[in-house]
DNA sequence: GTAGCTGCAAACCTTTTGCGCGAAC
DNA sequence: GTTCGCGCAAAAGGTTTGCAGCTAC
């Protein structure tokens, strides 16, 4: 069973106050004054231990990946094995009117789903029925 | 003046011709049987330069952000920094149902628009006028 | 007392880089 | 012949993991 610790909590404050969706050492960087000890073993292992259980979100996967497939579209990417692929589905150019403001250029947008492929789906299937 | 190179074509054709919007690590494998002397620091070397001509296209970043907003929401990145910032703009369910097909199981999408922030922004004018 | 969590350090994986040789022009 | 690209190997990030001691329960 989890417990309470003081360490996931400062990590989990400094992540909710933070306005720039900081990276693991710039949380890391926020908390070291004060707590000097702190590892940052501990802030990856806390900060993924909260995105599993739904209390914080993880952005952006860490491999690049590359697609040849010049013209704008959707990605569908498994949440467990990390396969992409492609979606058909219509660019929609009204979205970077949207989202101007605030002193920024938009130059386009990437669409990301999020899903369980054909191939995780039935193992997890199989799982579920070993039990 | 970029010249012609036989690795660069075949490295092209590897990600055009692959499914699966590949790493450089599957792009080397894929590509090691024929030509046993190529380099992973030439994939890498060759994927992007293709990206920055617009030849390819990059997926993800490569160092994870956290979120504690957890109400799926829109992000936007500074393609020259590398900066996060939320964005206020109404999450779409129905195009979770327009995503599903194919035998996955659509569990909801990521929208992450790129830009150029206005700290960066105002750097590149100033560069401009330094010409 | 018993798990679970921590700090530390080493290992790992991905990506970048310096260098001398070979290829394109 | 000159320049750019390559292979190689080392280095530089970023992330994960094994372990012994500490902490919450």
């Amino acid at each position: 069973m989890q417990r309470f610790s003081q360490q996931r909590e400062r990590i989990y404050e400094a992540v909710r106050t933070s306005m720039e969706h900081p990276t693991a050492q710039m949380v890391y960087d926020a908390l070291r004054p004060e707590m000097p000890r702190l590892s940052l073993g501990t802030v990856y292992r806390n900060l993924h231990q909260m995105a599993q259980e739904g209390r914080l979100r993880e952005l952006e996967g860490s491999v690049a990946r590359f697609d040849a497939v010049l013209p704008p579209h959707a990605h569908i990417r498994c949440v467990r094995c990390g396969q992409v692929a492609d979606l058909a589905l219509p660019y929609d150019p009204a979205l970077d009117r949207e989202a101007v403001g605030g002193g920024w250029a938009v130059t386009g947008y990437e669409l990301v789903f999020n899903g369980v492929c054909p191939t995780c789906g039935a193992e997890q299937l199989s799982e579920n029925q070993r039990v």
